[in-house]
DNA sequence: TGTACATCAGTGAACGCGCGTTCACTGATGTAC
DNA sequence: TGTACATCAGTGAACGCGCGTTCACTGATGTAC
């Protein structure tokens, strides 16, 4: 261990380029993400990312799998301060969900969108996903065993659920959503109203 | 007008350059639209295209701008047919918009999608993708004046609903919701959810 | 503690590729007289 | 009806560019003795 200030060797290359590659992620896009531009960014030779990650769409998989983590992080954390049955706990869940989309679009894009394609097929995204998915589901069989929500397959409710939070963060970060909107309080009607719709009769009115 | 089997001139050079590139975008995506493989699978030089759209981005508007042509006439066509009053008419049109975009994987993210971002400033454009959506919140505006669904701010409602239904298609599409799936019956599911939602309070139960 | 050596992170020149686009051209068509 | 000419759709060779990736290399580090 040494002050790295013109070593040769960088410390911990590979954390570096996960790092600088969000960040490109974050100002220009994935496709702003070039191997020649990543490393002279890092302070580093071109091909020296090749010591880290055999080729580039390597590299996107794991910073694809860093943003995973780091939502499911911040839901899990979420979760944990929410009352522990009440649709309050799932209103939570959807808000956060969409506040972690829109702070981090082009990492969300990432995740999820067009170039997601290729991705999916690698297991350890996939299982990513899943997780995310299948703790959604969980959430939801609990409100159902009390009586909170209605009693239908809980997994094409939860699918129901993702479709409108998934749905509104890319329309905002797609530019499709006029950004004079109050998205914050979209989120929230969103969720309510989907909660609403969930909700068993005799709970209503 | 004469037999084009071999003509110099083409005939309708531009129609079919926007076939044909819809072909490509649906059986590749729009990465895979390349001028010069559209100008041969056309049969026709790779500068041929030139002589119709200024730039390969010009080309892609034409393209996503017919896709809107073609959605609008769609959504139309299923509001014309259904009862002039009750939710059923918003959810005809909310399962119409994913069959649409099922139908259409590639042509919908063109227009939705990451790449839709550069042409959202495209007038041309930004007024199709309005036009649907005003027609949305007026759907909605007359279903709140017959007491049909809450007397919310009704923008923010078409705003929700298109965020379910866009999610659910872009799900889909993305591949993140299991092909097993019946995805026509998570559409009922998504839109009565919804309309459930919005149902006001008096009318439910 | 010192030396020899294996290991491996980082270098930098160079490659081949597909792409969008340009340019001067040629062939077909429509129209004025 | 025939001819001259302007117009414009389509041609094909060529350009420059940025990219991912390769390769033989060099410098730093850790370890066996």
């Amino acid at each position: 261990m040494a002050k790295h200030t013109k070593a040769y060797h960088h410390g911990d290359l590979r954390a570096a380029l996960l790092a600088e590659a969000a960040t490109m992620i974050t100002e220009g896009g994935a496709a702003s993400v070039t191997m020649r531009a990543l490393g002279e960014r890092v302070g580093v030779s071109r091909t020296a990312p090749y010591r880290h990650f055999t080729d580039k769409s390597a590299l996107l998989l794991a910073v694809a799998a860093a943003g995973f983590d780091r939502l499911n992080d911040r839901l899990q954390a979420v979760d944990a301060a929410a009352p522990r049955s009440g649709v309050e706990r799932i209103r939570r869940l959807g808000e956060e969900y969409v506040r972690f989309a829109l702070e981090n679009p082009a990492h969300y894009r990432l995740m999820y969108g067009a170039e997601a394609i290729a991705r999916a097929e690698q297991p350890e995204l996939r299982e990513s996903a899943n997780r995310l998915f299948e703790q959604l589901v969980e959430v939801i069989r609990a409100q159902q065993r009390s009586g909170r929500i209605k009693r239908q397959d809980p997994q094409t409710q939860a699918y129901v659920a993702w479709s409108a939070v998934h749905g509104l963060a890319m329309l905002v970060i797609e530019g499709q959503i006029k950004t004079t909107v109050d998205v914050e309080a979209l989120a929230r009607q969103a969720t309510a109203t989907l909660l609403d719709g969930m909700r068993p009769r005799k709970a209503r009115g």
